[in-house]
Parts: structure tokens; C-alpha cells; sequence
RNA sequence: GAGCGAGUAGCUCAAUCGGAUAGAGCACGAGCCUUCUAAGCUCGGGGUUGCAGGUUCGAUCCCUGCCUCGCUCACCA
């Protein structure tokens, strides 16, 4: 509801601005007053204005104070000027109040299918806390744009991009049939051993690639042979059928499945897996490089260190007489195409741009609601959607890949096509390290060098790392262990679903509660917490809500319609009316909320405003004894209260994906 | 060396487009459970926003220089 009106409000200023002055402003700030006695908004706009109309900004205030007081927009009360020359504005209450109550806010949502890629986890490993941020910023990321109940929305894609032949996966490969001297029909025996012992594929090849990025190296001797090795293992994988093929695809297919359990755990699906063997054996590069060649943007070189590579010039660069010695290499002398190389081929592909090309779709994994497409290079299945034509694209992925992320965007634009590279959000955010502590707590070696650091930097290469699955038991462990002392009379199963779900809510408001370019330094002792800022503090508010309405013997439902006839004379006034009424204000946010992180990509916003709903509620839970208020419109007020400011906790934490409790 | 990011309370982080008195959590100290559950609330100490200049009505935010830290910069992916 505080949209509605900020927007209304602002839509009548410009009128002013332009109608009196002749201006038109492309931004206006609304802030918020220091103290609520000073009104709910403030507009600094007469200080912007103050140059340009060579005029005291009190003046300029003061007149369109005037302007707005006759036709005040919808749900304002007053406008006046404070300070220097600061536009107050009051809000009608009542008004408010009773519009939120019924509900009512801006909605959100647009034209345009947006595809949005997430997790991408080499399929080599099990998946690691550095995962975990990523996989869930991109699953907020998008709930806030999927329609759903509340807001139109937009058409969405998921995907999950799966680099099924690549080097990690080679990796796990050597380890499996040179170290472990496997084949293909006992690799098969050791997933059915595995499978029947209750162990874990992800987790077995943790190990493995540890051992075999050691084993590279551990022998000088050996070195360039078992490089080779590796290579040429790499290269079969790449191109298909045969054994070793086989293997890799068992390996990472097997290792996919792990991976998408542990992201379900955490309430994270997929509509669809693309997979690098796809773009491979469906020759997505050959109609890239045709393309790119066409546009001019991919070129021969013919001196220079570069020379015999097909290469483009980088972003920023600027052209040079003969060999330019800083362009990116495209397609190596050998022929083979770089990463980058690959990856501008499949961006051409998600805008629909790739002349004569597409994945097959088959069906892999089927969710309570849909299902989870996987890609193929024969016949797609019956009832296969598509998803290459996205118009808006947000791509998940750390910020250590700035560099390549913006050769593609470079590589979009130089062959012309403007509007797809605008619209192309390389999802940043910074990676999620280990504090020395924690590494020390759990058993690796530190040098002396990083016990001086804020954080180490995690490797799946020396199998340096936090599990996610083990952070999610010992999270679930941990808050089951409360719900058991605190309710020994509920069941078994409810008891553990409570427990699963404050889990789920520490580790996904725990990664949400950072702003994306900030370093997150894991520790146990912040992760593991549940008080403060922290997502069971939200639920826990939640919690105490419907303790109310079961107490009281009545509804969330039947206490707004019962304040739909409530007097509100009085009530919202006053140091008391106040708090009760900052509350109402607060709940009207949300949409507001939504908005600016969609418009940011900064999921933290919400994050934060969830936290600020429950800190809100939970002081006015502390001021207000609901149950033993005697005065019926009181009463009932408070009742209301705690039913809208319950309904858009609920709604913010399930954008987090964190759900809520009954109990706890 | 170049590019990007960061430096804010003891610690971990916020601070909308440059706005009114820089805010939260943790930790610490003092209170609050016969109460709608204390996974909570109230109060308190805590700040030269890395340093030095500049821009302006106003700077944590913009500009310049410097210091410190991190990431990136392969014919790896």
C-alpha cells in the first residue's frame, strides 16, 4: 500500500513540476522523516531544485506545499515543510490502515520471459557452502519475479547449467579409472555398492578429486605423463562414445541427482538442465563462430603471440596497428574452442539468436508441481517446452568471473546486438570463504600465513571446504534439539518438520543477509545461531502471532474482518497510536521492498526487511498484551495488528524460501 | 604491473539517487518470565566512516592522490 501511495504522490509532484516550472525530474527521492511526528515521507526535492530555479529551497517547498494541499493524492493527510526545506508528508491514517487490512497493494510483474541461471556445480563433487549462496540468491532471486498468489509477475526459466565435460569431471574420471582402476562395469558396481550402503556418490568423490588433484603433482617424474593422462581423458569425454564417455556420464549424471537433493532439501528446483555435451554434440559453436564472423567480431590472427588462434578483441580494448597482443583468444591454434568461446555460443542461444539451433528436452526429474527438463542431442519428449528465447537474462555466478562474464556481454554487443547485452545481468556476488577458526575446527591444516587472514578461500581441489549437506544436519541437528525441549508433546514427525524448517531458515536468511559483494568470512558459531539477526527470529515472530490466535480462540481472517468495523477514532494517534501505527507502516512496505530488490538484484533488501518486520512486531508484542487488553476496540486493533504484520512476514520469509512454522 | 571490489563500533555487517542525530546483530554491563513461549523485550557503554585534499547548502556515498586487504588478468574451465 505505501507504493500506491508514494506513487500517486509522485506522479502528482511531476504534474507540479512541470505544470509550474516547466521541469521534469528523472528520479525523486522519498526518504523518511527522522522521527514519525515529523510525518511518514519526506521529499528533499526543493534542494534539487533550488539551483536550477535560483530560489530558496524553503521557498520552493513552501509553494508546492501549497500546489499539493489543493488536491492532496489518495491517502495523504497533509504536506509541510520542515528544516531547510524538507517536503513533509502525513498520511490519512485511517485510510491506510484500512486499505492494508483488505489487502490492498501495487502489484509487479511485466512483459518478457526472463531466464535465470543458478547453482551450475561442477557434477564432480559434492555441493559446498560457496554453492549454497549461489544456488540460493538465484532461488530468491526467482520467487521475486515468478507470478504467483500476490504479484502478476513474470514468465520464468530455471536453469541450471551443467558442465558434464569439463576438466572436474576428468578429473573424478582419472582418479576413478587410473588410481582406483576402474571401468565402466565397475564403476556401475560401485554406485550400486554405494547406493546400498546409504553412502554418498557426492561425497565419495570429494575425496576422490582431492586425491587426484594431489596426485598430478605429488611425483615430479610422472608430472607431464599424468597430465597427458589427464588431457586425453578430458578429450574423450568430450567427444562421446566410448568407455570412458560412459563412465563420465555415469559419474556426473549420478552426482547431478545428489546435487538436486540437496538443493530440494532447501526448498530449490530447476525447470530446466542444460548440459555442456549438448552444446558440443549439437555443434552450438559452429553456428556461433559462423555468426561471429559474419558480425565481425571473431578474427584470424596471423602474428603475434596469438598468432594461428581465432580471437576477439576484449572489452575495453581499443584497435590496434597489426597484432593485438591483448585480445582474447576464441579458438586455440589447435583448433579447439576456449570456455569463453563456448559460453557466447550458448548466451546467442538463451536470446534466441543461434541460427538452426536448440537442445533436445527430456523429461529427468519430476517436482511436486512440474517438471525438470534435461537437455539431449536426439528427439526431445512429448510436451517439452523451450527456453531459448529469453528476453531478460540473470546469470548466478561469482564475482571471480567478471572477466569472462563481460567478454560474452562485449562479444553480444560487438556483433550488434545492443538491446540482448543491456539486458544481460551477470548476477555478481563474492564467493563464501572459511574463517581460519572454522578451518582449524574442522581439522585442516593452516599455515601461519592464513591464520592471519580474515578468511581462506575455499577449493574443491584440496577438498577444502563445508559441505552442504553437513551444514544443513548440523543446522537441523541443532534447532532439533531446542524443539525437542521445548515441545516433548508433539510428535516425532512434526518435531522434525519443525526443526527442518528453522534449519532451512538460519542457512537461507543466513546467505540472504549479506549484500551480494560482500565476502562472507563461515563460521559455525554466526551460522549455527538462531537469535538475532538471523531467519528463526523472523519465524519465531510468525510463531508468536498464531500463538495469539489460537489463544484467543479466533483467526487472523476473523480479526481483520472484525476490524473492518472498528471505530478508529483516536486509536492511531498518540505516543501509543504511534507504535501501532509504525507497525501497520512498516507491513505497507513490501511491495516497495520487492521492487528495489528485483531493481538491484540485491535479495538482501527483503532479507533485511524481513528481519526489521519481526524486530517491529516483536516491540510491538512487548508493548501490547493483546489477550489481557480489556478495552474491546483496542482489542481488536491489536488483533489486526498482529494478523497484517503476520501475513507479510509470512509472504517476505516465503520469498526468501524460508517457511513458517506452526510451533517452535 | 593492469582491471574490479573492499576498508564504517571490540567482532560481523547495513546505510535507497548526495539528505535531518551514521544504524542493526553478536559480544559486554544492568534490568524484565505467576504473563500471548525469554529462539524474546528494555536500558547502557561503545564511531576522527583507512589517510590527505577537493567539489557543495549538505559527503560513509562523488572527484584526485596515497595506504592496506581480497579477487581477476592462460591457446585452463
Amino acid at each position: 500500500m505505501y507504493r500506491i501511495v508514494q506513487q500517486s504522490l509522485l506522479a502528482r509532484i511531476q504534474s507540479i513540476l512541470s505544470a509550474r516550472y516547466e521541469i521534469s525530474l528523472e528520479n525523486l527521492a522519498v526518504e523518511q522523516p527522522p522521527s514519525i511526528a515529523l510525518g511518514e515521507l519526506a521529499l528533499p526535492i526543493a534542494f534539487e531544485l533550488a539551483k536550477r530555479l535560483r530560489k530558496a529551497p524553503r521557498a520552493i517547498a513552501t509553494e508546492l506545499a501549497e500546489e499539493l494541499s489543493g488536491q492532496l493524492p489518495e491517502g495523504v493527510a497533509s504536506v509541510e515543510v520542515a528544516g531547510a526545506g524538507y517536503l513533509n508528508v502525513r498520511l490519512d491514517r485511517g485510510r491506510i490502515v484500512r486499505e492494508i487490512a483488505r489487502d490492498r497493494h501495487a502489484d509487479i510483474g511485466g512483459e518478457g520471459f526472463r531466464l535465470i541461471e543458478h547453482t551450475s556445480i561442477n557434477p564432480n563433487k559434492a555441493a559446498h557452502i560457496g554453492h549454497l549462496r549461489n544456488a540460493i540468491l538465484g532461488d530468491t532471486f526467482q520467487r521475486l519475479l515468478r507470478k504467483d498468489d500476490y504479484k502478476s509477475g513474470y514468465e520464468v526459466g530455471v536453469q541450471n547449467y551443467i558442465d558434464n565435460t569439463g576438466v572436474q569431471v576428468a578429473d573424478v574420471v582419472v582418479g576413478l579409472m587410473h588410481l582406483e582402476g576402474k571401468d565402466l562395469a565397475s564403476t556401475r558396481q560401485l554406485l550400486a555398492d554405494l547406493a546400498e550402503r546409504g553412502e554418498r556418490i557426492d561425497y565419495y568423490c570429494w575425496d576422490l578429486y582431492a586425491h587426484v588433484s594431489q596426485w598430478y603433482t605429488a611425483d615430479e617424474s610422472q608430472a607431464t605423463e599424468r597430465k597427458h593422462l589427464r588431457l586425453a581423458t578430458l578429450h574423450a569425454i568430450e567427444s562421446g562414445g566410448n568407455d570412458i564417455a560412459k563412465v563420465a556420464d555415469l559419474i556426473a549424471t549420478a552426482v547431478l541427482r545428489r546435487h538436486l537433493g540437496t538443493m530440494q532439501r532447501l526448498s530449490i528446483e530447476y525447470d530446466f538442465l542444460p548440459r555442456e555435451s549438448e552444446i558440443l554434440h549439437l555443434e552450438f559453436w559452429d553456428a556461433a563462430r559462423q555468426l561471429m564472423i559474419e558480425k565481425g567480431v571473431l578474427y584470424f590472427e596471423t602474428e603475434g603471440k596469438n598468432k594461428g588462434c581465432w580471437v576477439m578483441r576484449r572489452a575495453g580494448g581499443e584497435a590496434v596497428e597489426g597484432a593485438d597482443e591483448d585480445a582474447k583468444v576464441i579458438v586455440r591454434s589447435n583448433g579447439t574452442v576456449t570456455y569463453v568461446g563456448k559460453d557466447i555460443a550458448y548466451h546467442l542461444w538463451k536470446f534466441g539468436l543461434l541460427p538452426g539451433r536448440d537442445f533436445g528436452y527430456r523429461r529427468f526429474h519430476e517436482y511436486a508441481t512440474h517438471m525438470c527438463w534435461i537437455s539431449t542431442a536426439s528427439t526431445s519428449d512429448p510436451g517439452h517446452p523451450a527456453f531459448g528465447h529469453a528476453d531478460a537474462i540473470y546469470n548466478v555466478i561469482d564475482s571471480r568471473q567478471n572477466d569472462p562474464q563481460t567478454q560474452v556481454v562485449q562479444a553480444l554487443r560487438g556483433m550488434g546486438f545492443i538491446s540482448e547485452a543491456d539486458r544481460y545481468t551477470h548476477f555478481s556476488y563474492e564467493m563464501v570463504a572459511l574463517t581460519p577458526r572454522c578451518a582449524l575446527e574442522l581439522g585442516y591444516t593452516v599455515s601461519e600465513e592464513d591464520q592471519k587472514r580474515a578468511y581462506i578461500e575455499v577449493s574443491g581441489r584440496k577438498g577444502f571446504g563445508v559441505k552442504a549437506d553437513d551444514l544443513l544436519d548440523r543446522l537441523i541437528t541443532a534447532a532439533r534439539a531446542e524443539v525437542d525441549a521445548r515441545h516433548p508433546d508433539l510428535a516425532e514427525g512434526e518435531r522434525e518438520t519443525i526443526a527442518r524448517q528453522i534449519g532451512v531458515g538460519a542457512l537461507r536468511y543466513f546467505m540472504l543477509r549479506f549484500t551480494r559483494n560482500t565476502v562472507i568470512a563461515f563460521d559455525f558459531r554466526d551460522a549455527l545461531s538462531f537469535e538475532g539477526e538471523t531467519g528463526p527470529y523472523v519465524q519465531y515472530a510468525i510463531v508468536r502471532a498464531a500463538n495469539i490466535f489460537r489463544k484467543a480462540g479466533t483467526m487472523a481472517a476473523a480479526s481483520l474482518a472484525a476490524f473492518a468495523e472498528l471505530d478508529l477514532e483516536g486509536v492511531l494517534e498518540g505516543e501509543e497510536g504511534n507504535t501501532v501505527w509504525e507497525t501497520w507502516l512498516l507491513v505497507s512496505r513490501l511491495t516497495l521492498l520487492i521492487e528495489q530488490s528485483i531493481a538491484t538484484s540485491e535479495p538482501a533488501y527483503l532479507a533485511r526487511y524481513a528481519f526489521q518486520l519481526a524486530q517491529q512486531f516483536n516491540n510491538f508484542y512487548h508493548r501490547h498484551h493483546i489477550l489481557n487488553e480489556t478495552d474491546a476496540r483496542r482489542r481488536t486493533l491489536y488483533l489486526a495488528t498482529a494478523a497484517v504484520a503476520q501475513r507479510e512476514m509470512i509472504r517476505a520469509l516465503g520469498y526468501l524460501g524460508i517457511e513458517a512454522p506452526e510451533r517452535m
